[in-house]
DNA sequence: CGGCATCCATTTTGATACTG
DNA sequence: CAGTATCAAAATGGATGCCG
């Protein structure tokens, strides 16, 4: 350690420039730093998952990360009780608002810089779902329970909706799912994204939809989807 | 130049991850780059125009991020005609709606990350003008013509609302405004986010608004200003 | 598992000077 | 004005080892 590093431990290069912009790239403008908020978004993970959500990343350099994140309040460190005696990192509410900040900029990159996947490009279906979560209106899910499971690619991960509470995860739903859907990437993020036909996908078998009707309704209003609005419209307003 | 550099011009690093956001950042991650973007999004600026609105920057940096920008799509570079005859950088309409997408993330930082203001740090008006250019709903505006002046701390810049469309830069406004705002860095910053009632700060003569009462009530609107109720309400429906 | 320290190669930035 | 060239300083990446 340097003697520097013994008086300032974190000298983070500054902009120097009194503007929200500048000053918010000061705090996570960083390389992986605003990956890490995206691997929280979902909600509280230990370490090596994180890093396992970050392939390519540097323990060392997480580990900094970390505790920058948590200096400057994004993120906080707990240390479970006795059963799982281990430590996660989670979202403060700062944090978390700061993910859901970064939706806009998701969907443009969906747009513009998403492109086909390359077959070397790492893909964890959490991802997409954390931008879905964002962007559900929860004030149309009063009274709503559903669970939904995603098998997109070799990627599995789910969605459970529970009075108004949207939750994501990766790996299997922790329930039975009243819904498996099964596609591959583009044509999930196409969809998702408004950019293909749902109903078109499905006739060209790229995705698949199974389960029960009411809840693969309430999916598609939730997120606002095209394509299936025969669907939408036959379901009563309760 | 290394022979690599002849092959493969920009090699820049990807995290090699099929999301959305992390395209983004492979795109426009680097440092200053979201700088530059915010630099062009009140308009086309000469070379040395945008790096004197990032001080601190390396102008062999900024001619390397400019290139990217221009590769990516998101920045043009166009030669102006005879009798200007020089270059200006331009957005994109993908750079512009980048630049739209990166307003959450401007309030955010206006909320958490901004704070006091520190007397070594560089303050352009244009920076939080554009946030609010970005932030007026347009469509409320429409047959409005108006130009503000603001004078805030030692910068100078205005903003123009003409038939629906609001232009934004630094410098005195380029006709006689309608208004001209005088503040201090943080009343204004602090109005602006709502944080500081606008009312309060004119008692306390840290905000002064001059000029054509209307013009000042069309402002207030816009922004949807809190704290200038009474002003709002005298207006008549037209 | 959950980290942090160390060593070293490669990249990115920064500072400054310089040119058409 | 609009950049390039050059060199120095930091940040990052990758591997590996340690410790509780």
């Amino acid at each position: 350690m340097s003697i520097q590093n013994l008086y300032d431990e974190s000298v983070n290069r500054s902009y120097g420039q009194y503007c929200a912009l500048a000053k918010t790239l000061d705090l996570v403008g960083e390389r992986w730093t605003l990956l890490i908020v995206r691997e929280l978004g979902a909600g509280p993970k230990r370490y090596t998952d994180v890093l396992d959500g970050l392939p390519g990343m540097n323990t060392t350099l997480l580990a900094k990360r970390l505790r920058d994140l948590e200096d400057g309040g994004l993120v906080r460190r707990r240390r479970l009780p006795p059963p799982a005696a281990s430590n996660v990192y989670e979202l403060t509410n700062t944090g978390a608002e700061l993910c859901r900040a970064l939706l806009p900029l998701v969907q443009w990159g969906a747009r513009h810089a998403l492109g086909a996947r390359n077959k070397d490009e790492v893909f964890h279906v959490e991802w997409p779902l954390l931008a879905m979560q964002a962007s559900i209106d929860t004030a149309r899910l009063v009274g709503v329970e559903a669970t939904y499971e995603f098998r997109i690619d070799e990627s599995i991960g789910y969605m459970s909706i529970e009075d108004g509470r949207v939750t994501v995860g990766s790996g299997p739903a922790l329930t039975v799912p009243d819904v498996t859907i099964t596609a591959d990437v583009e044509a999930f993020v196409g969809v998702g994204t408004g950019r293909l036909d749902a109903q078109t996908m499905i006739a060209e078998e790229r995705l698949n939809l199974e389960g029960d009707p009411q809840a693969i309704a309430t999916l598609s209003t939730a997120l606002g989807v095209q394509g299936r609005r025969r669907s939408v419209r036959k379901q009563r307003r309760r």
